[in-house]
DNA sequence: TTGTAGAAAGACAAGGTTGTCATAAATCAA
DNA sequence: TTGATTTATGACAACCTTGTCTTTCTACAA
């Protein structure tokens, strides 16, 4: 605790008058200007440092309009693929002296709260999550803003954004490709939220997959989830229920594979003797639970990190308008093995 | 993206012209002080409203030395403990018109990323998890910028200051009870990370209930953890193997709690009915785990929550120098059961 | 009516920085 | 050396609020 005023910090006329130069030399040296001799320059950061002097934010602020701090948006807290998009994010921040301001936006008026949010800081750019990145009113709050954005994992990208994601459609294939590889044939697959970009272009992949293979793609086999753990036991149910049962489940995330696998165990369901079960997103969850979950790992982090890098780098860099596809891996782990006649 | 410029907003000059009165009064009507004539008041809201003023925050700050923004120190971001300490924070922030920023502290100069920190973002308080707020050099800096501090389960709480923790004695002496209400007699501890409040709070409670049961402590029942899955693991694999084996096992958190779970699956122990576990935390890894765990529910985002309130009402509330100390909950799950002869 | 107290409103400065423009110094060519 | 050109530096305003102090208005008592 220990209330009390805030320490008296030298400011840049301290600093000019110990330098024994004006206040603008002084300013120059500090955003790296250029036309200052170099001794000058020398007399100028020792004054700094002797005084240990950093700039006041406000003020910068005011003058310059620009922040130095940059906005997070999501909506779901939970898990680590959140947790891990900020600490990305924070890291490429700070290596550029940036910082991250966390805002979860919840319920029906995401646009007001984001307006909200935007006015009452002034952030130099916003990068979010989904499913707060395809709604609608949010991305208008911050264009009327004029506050430039990111968007992770995008449903319908806009013509010439620049967006960051991974290739969700790839990823689903392989795993479905490798679970036919391990000789499954009948593969039940627990879909996420509805309408996330994550929940449709895995379905596409996994009945690409299934097409290529040239099995029909059955409806009896897709489960529709929410990403959590009660929707994998509940999928798990329908497909071990069903007269011709599933002998492989492909889990929307690792928290459902981990309620799949609950389910199995419960039932006495051998896994991965009698069933084999895939997650999606190498979190936490998918190494605490036995058998450690085959999932694909995502790189959550660099997608932050990376969607930090765009919008720092906004101004400078020539905007490329193609998006960043961020490589995954099949993480191939002890809950998958080959079907046993 | 769509970099551009930042709309330029009404300012404060705008509106009073508009109402037809100084910049002061707007002012004044803003802030909620005094001596504003009812009308006059109504006017400028009116005013306000049709051109959406929403005051700049670094002329606020350069000029009110205050930025309604509070920051969260942490150095382990993985787990769901810190995740939720800042959804707490944020929340009640939200409420009171503050806003978070984050920063994770890494390595062995913590002082000087404080240091870095709080000159860079004018912070009006900050909170911190452990085992940040154990780091003298940590304090050291808020204390010298004048940052109020809130610290969240400290080891050591200053005379008089005022923190929020729970009662790791009190929950590990529970827990260590219910176990031995079960009948169990060899019950395994897995420590957390040496030196933490949290691990020499919870092994002092194990200690206690044994105790008081008259049971014998025996260090081969304690095992040298850290709070992550392999801990656990090797944590079982000693209990496990000894003369008199473990009928149950006290993990120092969730996840350590989830290895020894794995390793039990893994030999073939069965859970419950060979061996009981608890963790600690009731965090994720609890449900996600089969069985589910039996806990310790923290109430982590009440931590988040409190610690905000308290910053925030610093300067208002009369300043109680009592901790705050709030409740747990032993969860009952799936993972522990009667001893059986 | 006059005087007075208190409430309401305003004028002005200050806060620390950066942008604009003007000036001083250094460099170079003739 | 002189004049022209470039480079380095400085003076000053502006950014948008809020704090201090002053002025105006209102209400009420004498």
């Amino acid at each position: 605790m220990s209330a009390g005023k805030r320490n008296a910090t030298a400011t840049i006329i301290d600093v000019a008058d110990r330098a024994g130069v004006s206040i603008k030399t002084v300013s120059r040296v500090i955003n790296d200007e250029p036309s200052v001799r170099e001794k000058t320059r020398d007399k100028v950061l020792a004054a700094v440092k002797a005084l240990g002097y950093q700039r006041n934010v406000f003020a910068r602020g005011l003058r310059a309009d620009r922040s130095l701090v940059l906005g997070l948006l999501y909506e779901n807290p939970q898990g680590d693929y959140p947790a891990d998009v900020l600490h990305g994010a924070l890291a490429y921040c700070r290596l550029h002296g940036y910082h991250l301001v966390v805002e979860v936006l919840r319920g029906r008026n995401m646009g007001e709260q984001t307006t909200r949010f935007l006015s009452q800081t002034r952030l130099d750019g916003v990068l979010m999550t989904p499913p707060v990145c395809d709604n609608p009113a949010v991305l208008k709050a911050c264009a009327s803003f004029g506050v430039p954005y990111v968007r992770i994992s995008p449903r319908k990208p806009k013509k010439g954004e620049q967006y960051i994601a991974i290739d969700d459609f790839a990823a689903a294939k392989e795993v479905t490709e490798y679970l036919m590889s391990l000789g499954h044939r009948r593969i039940g697959l627990i879909k996420g939220i509805p309408g996330h970009a994550a929940t449709i272009m895995r379905l596409a992949g996994y009945r690409a997959a299934l097409e290529k293979a040239g099995i029909k793609y059955d409806e009896d086999l897709v489960f529709r989830g929410d990403f959590h753990f009660e929707s994998g036991a509940s999928g798990a149910e329908q497909f071990l229920g069903l007269k011709d049962p599933a002998t492989a489940i492909f889990a929307g995330n690792d928290e459902t594979a981990a309620g799949a696998l609950a389910y199995a165990h419960e039932k006495g369901v051998a896994v991965p003797g009698k069933l084999s079960v895939c997650g999606f997103d190498g979190g936490t969850v998918s190494k605490v639970v036995w058998p450690r979950l085959t999932t694909v790992l995502q790189p959550t982090r660099l997608l932050g990190e990376t969607a930090v890098s765009i919008l720092i780098n906004a101004g400078t860099a020539p905007r490329a308008s193609t998006p960043i596809i961020l490589p995954h891996k099949l993480i191939i782990g002890l809950s998958t093995a080959p079907l046993r006649a």
